[in-house]
DNA sequence: ATGAAAGCGCTAACAG
DNA sequence: CTGTTAGCGCTTTCAT
């Protein structure tokens, strides 16, 4: 029943010497000489070698640890906690080949933090980074940084455009895309629509504005009247009474995108047909809009499949030793209330 | 560097036995007195013993070899090509497990080539069983002597109710009522609803009537009407010119609800927004569909993720030596042409 | 630069 | 019923 493979031994013999350098040819570790890593390598190749990941776990006490950099979960801002979870499975599923993960996290609205826990990685030495890329120009100097000392680097949830690094996450452009086709799906044909955009100080003001682009990409040769509703300020009683006005005087709005921040202004909205309202996120106050019928349907970014997916990828290339360079992007699901418990593991 | 994890000699050491009878214990072989088992079971409780995976299967040449009992993926029938596609890539991962799977297809209009199949898996004697129970009464019997022998089965995109068997798939009820929400959400409020069913001989008749039942609940205290039509013959032109009729007669009908087959009547329809066609599943002729606009919503299966999750669950029933007694149900993926080609991976 | 040899934690065969 | 022991394929150390 055995499944006689060849093994570094076969190899050796092979090769006519002993498993020592095939070791160190296999692992990169230099000390051999030209010649004998030429026939050893021959050896490989005409045997088809594969390398056996449980023995080398086995032996070996090399532990991989990678730091994990991204926002704080909050009560405010919990989108992150689903994010956690997915760490935390993998983690559990991974260790056994010797990986581990520590995070640090940092206030999403404070760069100060965010560059705080740069220079704690940078002083410690992990074997790889998986961050959220939250501020551009401290996260520029970290990977150039990286690059240096060839520690690989992935983005999670958030790309930098500019930088060559891989990636995980949505395609922002084209859930906002996915929105409007949604939304014209759904509406008279003669209605208007109102985008909404709530941020904070220090939001990524880019991710919000490609949701937007890419919604009016699609309504660009059609017909209808977007209005727009932006506001950045902490200030709930305005964004309301703001929001009530418009909705007053525009009755023809039927269809509401927010692209961000949709549970500040669920609580205004009256939970009948009236609006289509549509939103990002599964988070707890989202979920209950949507199951109350205000929010109609939510895009998820699937954070679990963020955070779980890409610490694999760190299994690929520390362990198995792939390459990974491209950008991974994840399905947009469209929640609704039906189909919301399929989505929502925790709830 | 090493985390040093207690391992079995730590065990029997405490326990003050050798590491042979831990071995059993801990496989449950037998062959071990009451009380020496009570100290070992007491000590890994004690000691917080977990095994070590790696040390096991590096020893151990153990092979575990799974059934998977699927339909044929035909030109006709393509939708079993995603499930193949993941048994495929789940293969590659965990082989190095020692899990290896043997594929035993039948037609699914032929009851006996079923039953054949189950002939020769009983012959042969697997370490589980994977498989869609298309036809009940051949699977009641197997799953019994399935039983009788002790070896797991998993049944997985359909099951059987009235048998206690671990599943797979999405919950088919369920997707009926979100087809119907989401109809309900795109269409005018006076307008009627078309449900289609077309099946072939031998098709699983309960399978599109929980679909249908899902549906109609969900209008249950709505007042639309909602027109039926079902055939189950192959004759596409009796189809086609029975549907002309009803449109025509019913220029109300602006929405269809396909319960199985929408390839076969996207044809007929116009390309236009007079209808909302929604149905299932993510195969060649209904993307085409889908991208050319006649169809508006496709409601996918995960297919990839019944295979690939399902056989992840016999590594922890056969490796991990974990139970698995749940349903497992997958999320209703809603796919629209926007959202497409990010559940697409071949196309 | 290379070879020999000692384990990693566990399984399984065998002796007691 | 229990203890001993030889590996699984690889890494790593220590001589050579």
């Amino acid at each position: 029943m055995k499944h006689k493979s060849i093994g570094i031994k076969d190899i050796a013999k092979h090769a006519g010497v002993s498993t020592g350098p095939v070791d160190k040819v296999l692992n990169n570790r230099g000390g051999v000489s030209k010649a004998t890593r030429q026939r050893i390598l021959q050896a490989i190749k005409e045997l088809e070698y594969t390398p056996n990941i449980l023995a080398s776990r086995l032996k070996s006490a090399k532990e991989y640890t990678i730091a994990v950099l991204l926002p704080e979960a909050t009560d405010e801002v919990p989108y992150w906690e689903e994010h956690h979870r997915g760490l935390q499975d993998v983690v559990s599923d991974i260790a056994v080949f010797g990986l581990a993960i520590e995070i640090f996290s940092f206030n999403q609205n404070d760069n100060i933090s965010f560059s705080k826990q740069i220079s704690i990685i940078l002083s410690k030495s992990y074997d790889g980074v998986f961050m959220v890329p939250v501020f551009e120009d401290h996260t520029k100097e970290f990977v150039s940084k990286l690059k240096e000392r060839k520690i690989p680097v992935i983005f999670f949830d958030t790309q930098i455009p500019s930088l060559e690094v891989p990636f995980i996450g949505q395609h922002t452009e084209d859930s906002g895309y996915l929105a409007a086709e949604i939304l014209y799906k759904c509406l008279p044909s003669l209605s208007d629509i109102l985008i909404v955009t709530l941020t904070k100080k220090d939001d990524n003001h880019m991710h919000f504005k490609s949701r937007e682009n890419g919604f009016r990409k699609f309504f660009k040769n059609k017909e209808r009247s977007i209005l727009n509703y932006k506001n950045n300020s902490d200030d709930e009683e305005t964004i309301k009474s703001d929001l009530k006005k418009i909705l007053l005087k525009s009755p023809e709005i039927k269809g509401i995108f927010v692209t961000n921040g949709i549970h500040r202004i669920a609580s205004i909205l009256p939970p009948s047909n009236e609006y289509t309202v549509i939103g990002y996120d599964l988070i707890q106050q989202n979920i209950e809009h949507l199951n109350n019928g205000i929010i109609d349907f939510l895009i998820s970014q699937r954070p679990y499949s963020q955070a779980n997916s890409g610490i694999r990828l760190f299994y690929d290339i520390l362990i198995k030793k792939e390459t990974v360079n491209s950008k991974i992007y994840l399905p947009m699901d469209i929640v609704m209330k039906s189909n919301l418990k399929y989505y929502c593991p925790s709830t």
